[in-house]
DNA sequence: GCACACTGTGTGCGCCGTACGCAGACCATA
DNA sequence: TATGGTCTGCGTACGGCGCACACAGTGTGC
């Protein structure tokens, strides 16, 4: 155990309250959360281009210097604010079917993207190893229990759902922004996409539903679909 | 059509070789695309971050101002290196099905990430709309031209499949930086996912295989186990 | 041929992340 | 408790970034 926790970076070892032997300088003088909470609310008030060192450090009252007292650099910040904006999940009804406890899991997730829409500008350069993103991991893994798919069909079926949620909302999050931006492109697309080059697009355009409403809930269920097949093919 | 001009983007007008009225100052010295091809040189080299305005214009023998005589700023540039990046599909047989129509084209689409893996970093604020884009999109749309989907419906298969091949590139990529990644991220993962709080978790990581080789196709296999069913589901 | 309008670009600014080095706090020893 | 050595936190400062701005200079229209 002593061993192992020399190998953590400096950033998950505090997110799980490991304590480090005594050190000499100041005692901390707050948990890395509070750094992270900070961060989150600089994000959520202007976007992921307000988080600089500075202004967090200026948000907490502090100098610029003193964050790399917790953090060994801004990609640590990151892993910190991501383990923050997501928070615990909520908890899921287990008498309910994989399929229904899946669907409010992405549901689920899908609001804490849509509450920190930063989220998806993150530079990601690791796997997540932060408390509440396994707590995450753990709930949608957990939905798998009563299948009998192997371990490598719930991780990636649980992954394939994780990439669901975070590519649609990416697709829809400019959309959110100002209104009108999917007309506007929706005149461009049909400037642009002449019928002799783009037979398809312009086919499809004509016949376009700009109702996106469901689109989610649609989506999800296509990609339960497929889970359930795979399910149904692990049960023969 | 003139008054269209004017409502799209410099950079994509130049995209699409549309021709501005003449203009005071020097002439053109080369193609925008030029640019995109320098840009795209550097990120290739030394991943985005390699690549900044004065970067670009060095590579072109250039001053950094004069960069903005063709792009608007920055994200013009990503624009730019977008559409050069991917290239022009692949001629994709339509005599084939749907199915392997789509396997394809997910195929291709997963190479050119492989290719050029800082693409999965580009920031993206805007919907395709540079003509490589869009000759990807209509061959994805083609490939449903035997189905009864509705145009909704192709579109959200085509962006489904879209998602799954970024979503799992992204989750890959940095395993193939180093080699050993993965491994260093299991025994950490084993060593925080205890079994009292991470139950499901643990138990999975007892029994996983470490082959990766598959699991690209086996995840598309299941989006389009999910696809069809759709379309049986038109065909009714 | 001339004046004007407008574009391309050099200078310079504000901001970023963080390398570096020193002041000073902690712990071990006496 | 006094003191020395060690190691840490953080202020200063640097290189690099995207690009605002102003002006130089070209091409156009009369």
């Amino acid at each position: 155990m002593e061993k192992h926790e020399v190998e953590l970076p400096r950033v998950l070892q505090q997110l799980w309250g490991w304590e480090q032997p005594a050190r000499p300088g100041p005692k901390p003088t707050f948990h890395i959360s509070e750094i992270g909470a900070a961060a989150v609310r600089l994000a959520d008030a202007g976007g992921l281009g307000a988080v600089s060192m500075s202004k967090v450090a200026a948000e907490l009252g502090f100098t610029t210097m003193s964050l790399y007292r917790y953090v060994e650099a801004k990609d640590d910040l990151y892993v910190v604010m991501l383990d923050e904006a997501f928070g615990k999940p909520a908890p899921v009804d287990e008498s309910l079917g994989w399929r229904e406890q899946l669907t409010a899991w992405a549901v689920h997730f899908r609001d804490a993207l849509v509450r920190h829409p930063w989220v998806l500008q993150v530079p990601v350069f690791e796997p997540p190893l932060s408390p509440q993103q396994l707590d995450w991991m753990e709930a949608a893994l957990r939905a798998f229990a009563g299948t009998q798919l192997t371990a490598n069909d719930k991780l990636s079926s649980m992954m394939l759902v994780n990439i669901y949620v975070r590519g649609t909302a990416q697709l829809t999050a400019h959309l959110d922004l100002d209104d009108g931006a999917d007309q506007l492109y929706g005149q461009r697309l049909a400037m642009l996409a002449t019928p002799d080059r783009y037979p398809t697009i312009a086919a499809g355009l004509a016949n376009l539903e700009i109702d996106y409403t469901d689109d989610f809930t649609d989506g999800l269920d296509v990609v339960l679909d497929g889970i359930e097949q795979l399910i149904e093919r692990r049960n023969k």
